[in-house]
RNA sequence: GGCCCCAUGGUCUAAUGGUUAGGACAUCACCCUUUCACGGUGGUAAUAUGGGUUCGAAUCCCGUUGGGGUCACCA
């Protein structure tokens, strides 16, 4: 068997969306898991949509989620150039002798002439230069009329192709267009360069959306036309928005960047895309790329799109932060630290221990700091706890006492606070949690802290603690 | 609208003619805990619908409904 080629074939448009990502995704992983070779191919034709800086972006997003192609623009291989823009010339010899077999024709109809037609109520090309005479063609190719090549589709019959998730797919060619292969501008369309590329790069396997899945019949034709053999077909469903959209950048949903940005670790992203439309043998939820080289296979591969859930990924990506050691936490946190001003001249280390088992995306750690910044007026009833029977009351009773330990003991070791606060407790007759109770909230001000009394004593230090304390005091 | 495709809990999915319809996220309850979280245990929750075929259907066939895709000098 030849070795498996397969491609990601995006076009320079924008940010690569995380649809895009997982197409490459499984393109990726197909062709490793079978030993064979993954390709990077720009589909530029369309100079009107063309991104700048887009291309990188592909790149640079490719390397950083792992998919590492084997060829293409920037790495080079036996198949170049990879960059459509480049490879005019090819298509424009294949193109002509497409025509010499009789599977296009030129055309030399107008804009006019077309708008006519489909205001005519007609749904598709007429063939009308098809009948036009050979010499007609040529007198006025020679005359430098402008014109584009059409394929040439049978006017009956029915093509029926091999789809390795959706089976046998059957296409009446009444249905199909005669779609145009070669633009006025020389530049080939989609439907012409992508069969040429596949051809020429000798991809056997093509893996791409649905939305090319009864369009297939066409580029069939066009393999057919050429004597080619067909290249194996895997059509993926889109992921969803919702039930009824699609997840768009046009809609301002996520990019991958946008994702790293939030906090979300690629391995994760990667991770959880890759479980949107494709499920392995076993109930594995969490693998790594490698992992997935090894246990990806087609028949995992759904039949119906799915819904993209933040949720979820939310969950996948806390358990990858929980596999980090704590100096790599501390590493990736740093940056996100410094995006929350008020975190400056705390302790990023100590905030990074208390943080490290919460944190469920790297963005979290503004959420999760706030009461360093919210303290004043926070509201009082949040000494009430049924639990631990504690109250305003009682806290206002206690805090002189509190305020006097933390002065006494929160000097540099804040483990004899600790024993401080609960030979206290006991002494008085309180129970250890009511104490701990009302230090903490009297001290945070919130009902939620990333760690307990003392963890937060050790976060404010001494000075902001005993300040903290005696303002509550105060307001009570 | 024509054509193509799809249809299991709120979400991602498993089960390819015989299972008490399995797992995960979310959700709820309880346990653990100086808060929250983590972790642990348990619960609620699904075969869109109507007909067939079969001893037996989530699974095969047909209709209906719902959804997606496509019908460009975009890919």
């Amino acid at each position: 068997m030849d070795t498996v080629r397969t491609r990601f074939a995006p076009s320079p448009t924008g940010y690569l969306h995380i649809g895009g990502l997982r197409t490459a995704l499984y393109a990726y992983l197909f062709a490793k898991k079978n030993g064979g070779k993954f390709i990077l191919r720009i589909e530029d034709t369309d100079q009107e949509r063309y991104v700048d800086g887009s291309v990188e972006i592909i790149y640079r997003t490719l390397k950083q989620a792992g998919l590492n192609y084997d060829e293409g623009p920037d790495v080079g291989g036996d198949y170049g150039p990879y960059v459509q823009s480049e490879r005019k010339e090819i298509y424009l010899k294949y193109a002509h002798e497409l025509v010499e077999r009789g599977g296009a024709y030129y055309c030399f109809c107008s804009k006019e002439r077309l708008e006519e037609l489909h205001a005519s109520g007609a749904t598709k090309y007429d063939k009308h230069c098809l009948h036009l005479s050979k010499r007609e063609v040529e007198r006025r190719l020679a005359a430098g009329e402008p014109y584009v090549i059409r394929q040439n589709i049978p006017e009956s019959g029915v093509s029926t192709y091999h789809d390795l998730v959706f089976g046998d797919i059957t296409v009446d060619y009444k249905d199909l267009e005669d779609n145009i292969l070669i633009k006025s501008d020389g530049m080939p369309t989609y439907n012409f360069a992508n069969v040429i590329d596949d051809h020429l790069m000798r991809i056997n396997y093509v893996i791409r959306g649905t939305e090319y899945l009864s369009s297939t019949p066409k580029y069939n034709l066009l393999y057919q036309s050429y004597g080619w053999e067909l290249p194996n077909y895997i059509h993926l469903q889109p992921i969803m928005k919702d039930a009824t959209r699609k997840l768009s950048k046009r809609y301002g949903d996520a990019s991958y960047e946008d994702f790293i940005k939030k906090g979300y670790l690629s391995e994760a992203i990667i991770n959880y895309i890759a479980l949107l439309g494709w499920s392995p043998k076993n109930d594995m939820e969490k693998f790594s790329l490698k992992e997935m080289e090894e246990m990806f296979s087609i028949e995992g591969l759904s039949k119906s799109a799915s819904i993209f859930d933040e949720t979820k990924m939310r969950w996948l990506n806390s358990l990858y932060i929980k596999d980090m050691t704590d100096e790599e936490y501390y590493d990736y946190a740093i940056k996100f630290f410094d995006q929350v001003p008020y975190l400056k001249g705390y302790d990023y280390r100590l905030l990074a221990s208390l943080l490290k088992g919460r944190t469920e995306v790297f963005s979290d750690v503004g959420k999760l700091t706030e009461f360093l910044t919210e303290f004043d007026g926070y509201d009082l009833s949040a000494f009430e706890n049924q639990k631990w029977k504690t109250d305003g009351k009682l806290a206002k009773e206690m805090l002189p006492d509190l305020i006097r330990l933390t002065e006494e003991n929160a000097e540099n070791n804040f483990a004899t606070l600790h024993d401080a606060l609960v030979e206290y407790a006991q002494s008085k007759g309180y129970k250890k949690g009511q104490v701990l109770w009302v230090y903490r909230i009297a001290l945070t001000g919130s009902l939620v802290t990333p760690g307990g009394a003392i963890e937060m004593a050790q976060l404010l230090r001494k000075d902001e603690s005993v300040r903290r304390l005696k303002e509550s005091l105060n307001r009570l």
